[in-house]
DNA sequence: CAAATTTCAGTTCCACTGAGATGG
DNA sequence: CCCATCTCAGTGAAACTGAAATTT
């Protein structure tokens, strides 16, 4: 046993993975004015349909106090509508626009870019094995 | 193609996978009274010898602001000493001491138990399949 | 009453930037 | 003059906590 070396530890190799990726996003996005936390909010949108902000963050892994803020600023750029909820008045219905649509489509290319960018040293096998591994560690993580 | 489901994106999973392995990490570590910080800074303390404080936050992989910081608390408990260089005075030379090297035992313990915890899914061979694929990326990552 | 939703304010952690001082 | 080192101060994103108001 070498315990001095990092490099061969599952957890640091996912830190540093993680890392790379994150920053290959997030420089991705600022590009384009964005932000994750804006990106996975449009997709849990497409996915739900108009959403109460709640089931939104839910949908999207965002606790509810950081929905709230960057729903305001999808507001603000005209990418999403919200509207009281007629049936239950402690909601907040919250809808994609068709600038939104159009957004969303966006952030798809410059998401799936990265993607590319990420597994470029991986062959298609080592890339489905990759997802393949790293779902099954997610998987019980979610049954937690 | 289907851009709606972040679960197939290796950034994702990345992420997801990562957060998990820090946040179990983070508290083993918080049970014995130390950071992830610390336990780097000793690895990096056992493989350099005793080294500035910026070779060590290299080695580390931890920003020199960070290192200043970690390296005050990690002297408090007397798990490392600061001395100046005699030989180029803008350094000063932070060497493990006998309580450092004990700590660092114990936590290669702790880290030991964690890695062992988040691959638990994975049999033998996809444990050793997964470090493989993530070295991939890491070493091309470290290549620019 | 308990529970859910929205919101605000504040905190923690990590990683970084900028600046200044010292010295090579 | 330029570069490296150490240090402090501050910034920003991500994720969370606590609390309050409203409504179910």
């Amino acid at each position: 046993m070498a315990p001095t070396r990092l490099d061969d530890f599952p957890t640091w190799l996912l830190s540093r993975s993680a890392a790379h990726a994150h920053q290959l996003l997030a420089s991705a996005f600022a590009e384009v004015g964005s932000r994750g936390y804006h990106y996975r909010l449009l997709v849990a949108l497409e996915d739900l349909g108009p959403a109460s902000q709640a089931s939104l963050g839910r949908s999207a892994e965002i606790d509810a106090s950081d929905v709230v803020a960057a729903l305001t600023q999808l507001e603000a750029d005209g990418l999403v509508e919200r509207s009281p909820d007629p049936d239950d008045k402690r909601r907040r219905i919250v809808s994609i626009t068709a600038a939104g649509r159009r957004r969303l489509l966006e952030l798809d290319r410059v998401v799936s870019s990265v993607q590319e960018k990420l597994v470029a040293p991986l062959s298609g096998a080592e890339r489905d094995e990759l997802v393949r591994l790293l779902g099954l560690l997610a998987r019980v993580e979610r049954e937690d």
